[in-house]
DNA sequence: CGAGTTTGACCCGCGC
DNA sequence: GCGCGGGTCAAACTCG
């Protein structure tokens, strides 16, 4: 057989083979985080490719609609208009990271208002019915709220202990540091890589299984608080951690907190079946025991076997792939993300003179993660690096923060689109959008664009709106700004007001049904991932700063190279080159 | 010689 | 059904 697989061929066992089940969704989700204002035109295109724009739109649409529908308030639809409300709260509460209000708001608008309304027994009765219906909805929707909030703060933690080690790491000087910085932006160069890490996953609601799953395996590595790391050397960063995880710290000279991936990683659209028994089929015996070993493993490729998910998680099905977007302005071929990857492939991409690398996470056999590599056609410094999958195996700490970054990302963006209910994808979108619209900043967007919903990180730039200009985040102020925005009341205005009043409730959920019928593929729905203002900035300074300019390596050890700028300066600023991006 | 890259071919989904 | 384009494979090649 030819399963010798590339993979079979450099050392991966076969057993790690990612058996993909064909079945794998196909759909894939994109995320994309933006954080260009002032990338200039290159941010701006990137992000009008991803259809950001429309995003806006909606919202304007929303709001108008909303007005509208206003004077409407207390007539007949009421019921509608707190299901809104509903849908708004979650949106709140995401920004809020407070869950559990929504409730009594909801009862209580409907309430007051049925009573007023309904006079008669049959009314009510039918009213009743409804809040039952509108209960059973806040639930579904608080479930996405938590998942949503979990996946907010891992990504919070994270930024903080990076901001953290790396603060320390300028007063303190702290130990070593891998990653190399960007020479682009950085210009202290202190890029540190947190050698410690933190889990986060954990801090998915106990209740959600699933939620961890989504998010936090998407990059692996992310989440899960390993139990066995949290005893660390290092002070914990923030306690704040994600809610009941807690965030281990440990030093991360070697170890690394794997988390508890369960993966299965079997999913994995791939659309080239006939390959995949090679790949993964080749392992005929393949059974491997996923486990997953506790500590990091050296540079060298650990062979681990894939770990073993002892509860294939269902999340074939819910997750649709994501998509983790990073644009990152880089000279080097390819940002140093601490993981391995060996290419397997370059294209031409269409309208794109520069090529497209793909390359596969190689840290573990069957690690079903990828990512391609592009360079911005009309700023070739500009490299986008997406990623797609989920590691099946413990990362070093060099790769952690990518990872759980986009990992939360994606997950964030999952959440938000969860074809459950009668949510739609693109309803979810919506919700997201809604959430962590309000800031305007554009580190974070979301893209439901067609194929597949995006989310892309845009570390081109600093925040425009940002007020934590990258340079040097102050922890404390850090810290200040995130529990603020932890504050269920921080921004009540900025949500309340929009959100919750209902008129433009209905506007919304009208934006987000219409959405779906055009955007069938182009709609695009940008959204900046973080409700608070600071967030962005915070996100997109930390990934900054670890992510190394060159590909040598910085910290991961990618051997591979990126598709070589093509000296030509995109004549053309038609397009930018999302990776996962089509234009189809 | 092993590990990784290069590169043309192949597969597959999608739009026409 | 056909062609296009994205994504992957895998033999050949390069490098240390």
């Amino acid at each position: 057989m030819m399963e010798s697989s590339y993979l079979g061929k450099r050392k991966l066992n076969a057993n790690g083979a990612e058996r993909e089940p064909s079945g794998a969704p196909a759909g894939f989700q994109a995320v994309v985080l933006g954080y260009d204002d002032a990338a200039g035109e290159a941010g701006a295109e990137a992000r009008r490719v991803v259809g950001e724009m429309d995003f806006f739109k909606t919202e304007k649409r929303k709001e108008e609609a909303a007005d509208r529908s206003h004077s409407a308030a207390g007539a007949p639809d009421d019921l509608s208009i707190n299901k809104d409300d509903l849908t708004i709260n979650m949106g709140l509460h995401v920004g809020r990271r407070k869950s559990g209000s929504e409730e009594s708001i909801v009862d209580d608008g409907v309430s007051s208002n049925e009573v007023d309304h309904r006079e008669t027994k049959a009314e009510l009765a039918l009213a009743k019915s409804e809040i039952g219906r509108l209960n059973e909805e806040n639930k579904q929707l608080k479930n996405m709220l938590t998942r949503v909030t979990t996946n907010y703060n891992s990504l919070q933690m994270h930024v903080l202990t990076l901001m953290q080690h790396r603060n320390s790491h300028r007063g303190l000087g702290a130990p070593g540091h891998e990653l190399s910085v960007d020479p682009e932006k950085d210009q202290d160069g202190s890029q540190l890589l947190p050698r410690q890490f933190i889990s986060l996953g954990t801090a998915a609601s106990p209740d959600e299984p699933p939620l961890r799953s989504a998010g936090a395996d998407i990059r692996g590595g992310d989440c899960s608080a390993s139990p066995s790391n949290t005893d660390a050397a290092m002070p914990p960063p923030v306690d704040y951690c994600a809610g009941k995880g807690n965030a281990a710290t440990i030093s991360s000279k070697d170890v690394m907190p794997l988390p508890t991936f369960d993966h299965h990683h079997h999913h994995h659209h791939h659309r080239g079946g006939a390959h995949e028994r090679d790949q993964r089929g080749s392992s005929p015996e393949d059974p491997p025991p996923h486990h997953v070993p506790q500590g990091w493993l050296p540079s060298k490729v650990p062979k681990f076997l894939p770990a073993k998910g002892p509860e294939p998680v269902p999340e074939a099905a819910t997750m649709r792939k994501a998509r983790v977007s990073v644009r990152a302005r880089s000279e080097a071929a390819m940002i140093s993300d601490g993981c391995q990857w060996r290419k397997y492939g370059q294209k031409m991409a269409k309208g794109n003179p520069c090529p497209r690398a793909y390359y596969r996470c190689t840290m573990a056999a069957g690690c079903p993660v990828r990512k391609q590599v592009q360079r911005c056609a009309e700023d070739t410094t500009v490299v986008i690096t997406t990623y797609e999958g989920n590691h099946n195996h413990p990362l070093p700490p060099a790769a952690m923060p990518m990872a759980s970054t986009t990992a939360a990302a994606a997950s964030m963006l999952l959440s938000g689109s969860m074809p459950s209910a009668d949510g739609s994808l693109m309803a979810g979108s919506n919700f997201l959008a809604r959430a962590v619209l309000p800031c305007s900043s554009n580190v974070a967007t979301i893209s439901a664009s067609a194929p597949f919903p995006t989310v892309t990180l845009d570390l081109t730039q600093p925040g425009p709106g940002a007020q934590q200009p990258p340079p040097r985040p102050d922890p404390a102020q850090l810290q200040a700004a995130l529990a603020d925005a932890a504050r269920p009341v921080a921004l009540p205005q900025l949500f309340g007001q929009k959100l919750y009043d209902p008129s433009k409730l209905s506007a919304v959920q009208a934006a987000a049904k219409a959405a779906p019928a055009d955007a069938g593929d182009t709609v695009s729905a940008a959204a900046v991932i973080a409700s608070d203002p600071n967030f962005p900035a915070v996100l997109a300074a930390a990934i900054k700063s670890y992510i190394g300019g060159s590909s040598s390596g910085g910290g991961g050890g990618s051997s591979g190279t990126v598709p070589p700028p093509p000296a030509s300066s995109g004549g053309d600023s038609s397009r930018d080159d999302k990776i996962g991006e089509q234009d189809s």
